[in-house]
DNA sequence: TTAAGTGCAAACAGTTTGCAGGCAT
DNA sequence: ATGCCTGCAAACTGTTTGCACTTAA
């Protein structure tokens, strides 16, 4: 499992630029429309392989909310999310709750840590102040 | 969607024994084996319609861990698992730390929430303190 | 020049589902 | 007798992968 020397690929670029510049945690689906919009010719293999090339390295987040399938998060800080139950959309948790997890979780049960999920179902900001102006 | 009502039929006793009978967590796939010393015709199909039977009724919790199966769980109090990534094995979080996010956000964000979903990976207790041992 | 990357389509894995018959109520 | 439940196998869905071709370095 050596550590092959990446090229830099258009592709690449636009399914990476595409991940950044969005806070709604796209799936490769959806992804690959973003970027089908720069490159028509691109297909979906391509997005998938590159999501997951890029989660690999470090530059983006591969998401398992709970939910059919999987999101991509344009951020590399350690945070949760909260899947709104009312309209779906996937919003960041602050990372300090992250945070005080995993210090709490270093007290009280004295092992080490690799990653911590924490996906939460809720409403949304947008739903849950949001009632009557939609 | 009306509630349909369930009969007691002897699949689905064995299923949910199997489940509540064991702390490892199983897959449709182990439990399928469990439940075939007792009834050797079952089928993965009936597991499956029944595991997610008893999920839908409260009576076990059906996780989605970031790993590539769902597993089952026998307790449906609100608690969060560590995947150990050295054995694979799936040992829960204490209660108190989800009850202590959830008050957490409660505060902190003000909102409504329905479920949490905790998933840190690490090692487990096992492997974390019995390296010598094996 | 060469090996990483691509597009395409087929394969894959876990899970769900349609159907005809079986069994609890 | 009714209709929920079963076993079976086929279908489904999101994702991965093999292959021949292309392209960055």
């Amino acid at each position: 499992m050596a550590e092959n020397i990446r090229r830099n690929s258009k592709q690449r670029q636009l399914v990476l630029e595409a991940v950044k510049s969005t806070c709604t945690h796209p799936t490769a689906e959806e992804v690959f429309q973003i970027v089908r919009q720069q490159n028509p010719t691109i297909s979906l293999g391509t997005v998938y392989r590159n999501l997951n090339l890029l989660a690999e390295m470090g530059l983006i987040l591969k998401l398992d909310l709970g939910v059919e399938r999987d999101h991509f998060d344009g951020t590399n800080e350690e945070h949760g999310h909260l899947v709104c139950t009312r309209c779906g959309a996937i919003e960041d948790l602050p990372c300090a709750l992250s945070a005080s997890i995993r210090s709490t979780m270093e007290h009280e049960l004295d092992r080490q840590m690799d990653s911590i999920y924490l996906t939460v179902t809720g409403l949304c900001k947008e739903c849950s102040c949001g009632h009557m102006k939609q």
